[in-house]
This record gives C-alpha cells, sequence and structure tokens, in this order.
DNA sequence: GTCTATAAGCGGATAGAC
DNA sequence: GTCTATCCGCTTATAGAC
C-alpha cells in the first residue's frame, strides 16, 4: 500500500480545532492546517471540497460544545440560576476557547447544531419570562452575552478590564425579563 | 513639475472610508485604495508608513462620527429619553456605515477619540444611575449595544431578524439601571 | 511626490502520477 | 488516498529613478 489514509475528518477537525485555538482563527489555511497532519494540503480536498467546508464543520462542532456546557451549567437550577450559571457558561467558553468561539460566528447558516444553540437561550430566558417563545427577549439576551465575550477577547476593555460588568448586565438582565411576566 | 501632489491625509481617508463602506473592510488593502486614487500604492506610503497605521487613522475617524452622533441624540433630553435615543444613533451608525463601525473595533489602543466615546457612554449611564463613573454598567451596556450590532451586521439573526429585540434590551437595561440608583 | 520595478511572502485550488 | 508540480491570485513593503 503505497499511500494508506493517514487522515480522517475527525482527524482533521481535532487539528484544526488545535490550531485555531493556539494560532488564532487568521492563522488556518490548508498549507499550515495539512503541515500539521503531515500531509500536502492538496490531500485535504478529498475531505473539504474547499476552505469554506472546513470552516463550517469547525464552526458546527464548536456550538455543539457551547450548547453541552450551557446545558451542563444549567442543569437542575432554577430559572434564576440556570440564567445566571449559563451565562457564566457561556462567558467561560469563549474564554477559553477563542477559537472556537470566533469560527462560531463565522458563518451566518442556521445549522442544526446552531439551531439547537439557540433554543437553549431561547428556553433559558423562557424560563424567566413565562414566555417560552419570547424572541426579543433572547435576542437581547445573546447580545448582550455575545458582545460581551467579543470586547473582552479583543481587548477594548482596555487595562482596567470590564470590571464587574459582567455579572453587572447578567444582574440587570435577570431581573428586567423576569420583572416582564405577565403572570403572578 | 513632473509629479504635482495628486493625494494628500484627507482625501486618502476619505477614499478609504468610502471604500470599507462600498466593499467591506476586508477589501481594503493599499492597491486597491491606491488604484481609487489613480496613484501607485507605493505613493500612500509617503502618507501612512503602513497598513495599521491607515487602519488606525479611520478608526479615529469612525469613532468621532460615532460619538457626535451619539452627543446629538442626546441633546437636551432627560435621562430616561437620552439612553434611548443614544442607543438608536448607535445602532443607526452601526447599519449605515458597517465599515466604519468594524475598523473602530480593529485596534484596541486607546486614543483620544475612543477615550472620548467612552466618556460619553459612561456619562449617559452615569445620569441613569446616579454615580458619574459607574464602570461596570457601562461596561454591561456597550457591551449590549456592540454584540446587538454585531450580529445584526453578521446576518446571525436569520431570516426572522431580530424583531424588537434591541428596543426590549434597551428598555430592560435603562429600567434596570435606573433601579439601582442609591437616592430616590 | 510619484513613478517603475521588484522583493518576498501568503493564500486557495487543480491535474495527473502512483 | 496521497503525492508532485503548478497555476494564479493576492498582499505589504522597499529602493532608487525622475
Amino acid at each position: 500500500m503505497p499511500y494508506p489514509a493517514k487522515i480522517g475528518l475527525d482527524v482533521i477537525l481535532d487539528e484544526a480545532a488545535a490550531l485555531i485555538e493556539e494560532q488564532g482563527l487568521d492563522a488556518l489555511s490548508m498549507r499550515v492546517l495539512a503541515a500539521r497532519l503531515e500531509v500536502r494540503a492538496s490531500s485535504l480536498y478529498r475531505y473539504f471540497s474547499d476552505r469554506e467546508q472546513l470552516e463550517s464543520a469547525l464552526g458546527d462542532r464548536a456550538a455543539e460544545e457551547l450548547r453541552m456546557a450551557m446545558d451542563l451549567a444549567i442543569e437542575g437550577k432554577n430559572p434564576a440560576d440556570a440564567f445566571a450559571a449559563a451565562a457564566e457558561a457561556y462567558r467561560a467558553f469563549a474564554k477559553a476557547k477563542p477559537g472556537a468561539y470566533a469560527v462560531l460566528h463565522r458563518n451566518p447558516a442556521a445549522t442544526e447544531p446552531r439551531k439547537r444553540l439557540w433554543l437553549t437561550v431561547l428556553g433559558l430566558v423562557g424560563r424567566l419570562t413565562g414566555d417560552a417563545d419570547d424572541t426579543s427577549a433572547a435576542v437581547a439576551t445573546w447580545s448582550y452575552l455575545h458582545g460581551f465575550c467579543t470586547l473582552e477577547a479583543s481587548g477594548l476593555f482596555g487595562a482596567s478590564g470590564p470590571k464587574e460588568g459582567f455579572r453587572r448586565g447578567v444582574a440587570t438582565f435577570a431581573n428586567g425579563l423576569r420583572a416582564s411576566r405577565k403572570d403572578h
């Protein structure tokens, strides 16, 4: 066998995921990725027809990871505690895996993993507002979490850092959303 | 005069600003910019030592524009109305000038225009909470606005759009911050 | 101050041999 | 399935002529 299979979908994605955490998403190229796999760049095209497909797969994977982290944090908690815990889990993921977090937002395609992630946010918010399909509240919550994590990652908060800004915003949001319940 | 001056700092920045609005920030290159100015790329280096300096200048300009738009929206309003109006102005700027909004966040350097923009946000929030230097509240507010605008620009809200998510978040924030006043 | 010419590098992607 | 070889595009940036 002159040319046995050295790589596969999972191995490629594992290595790509490691690469973007170590070097940043911009450092991802077919050449560099192939080098890390000890393979020629052209070999990768047997598994992904182009770079975009590779990135999309990476994004789906990141969406699954983030959703699982949030679901784990939520488990067994009351609505208010679940909201705060999920928010912390979201921020922790963005901080621990900036590459995965970035690639997750690269492609706007509504793939299954991304839809499931959205449903988690929707459910989280719904338990707080009493409206299981409260799109506007979920949009606002997601915006807040995403904005904070983006600014934190890009260093735009400056040397002084965000201080207690994260918890402040989460608490403000949680209180405000709970207050918008129609029942009680 | 075989080589009269054809360009200058302002002309270059004007053209660069137009370019990033028309083609996106990624389309900005010394070559393309020079071509639009009917000049060779090397000529640009007489005015900007490198691309980063050009981008930084563009970012400062964008920060000034955004700050002015917010200040104008705030003028003569009470704290609550000013907060809502400034938020709308922020979103409007990000929508109308996505290129400027993007380049503003490219460089984390705390230049004067960026500091002034931050002070505007800090003042806006301070009038609501009663604490003139409420960093955590300003961080949270900025995060929300930035997150929403980023998600909106990248198309991640999907076909259904953000619905009334923007106003919902602004109102939730404004109420929550006002409720955190120590006086009254 | 703008020009030509060029260095030196990066990237995505493909054809065809083995 | 991986390889070699290659095409073709792009970028920032500099040296030196005019």
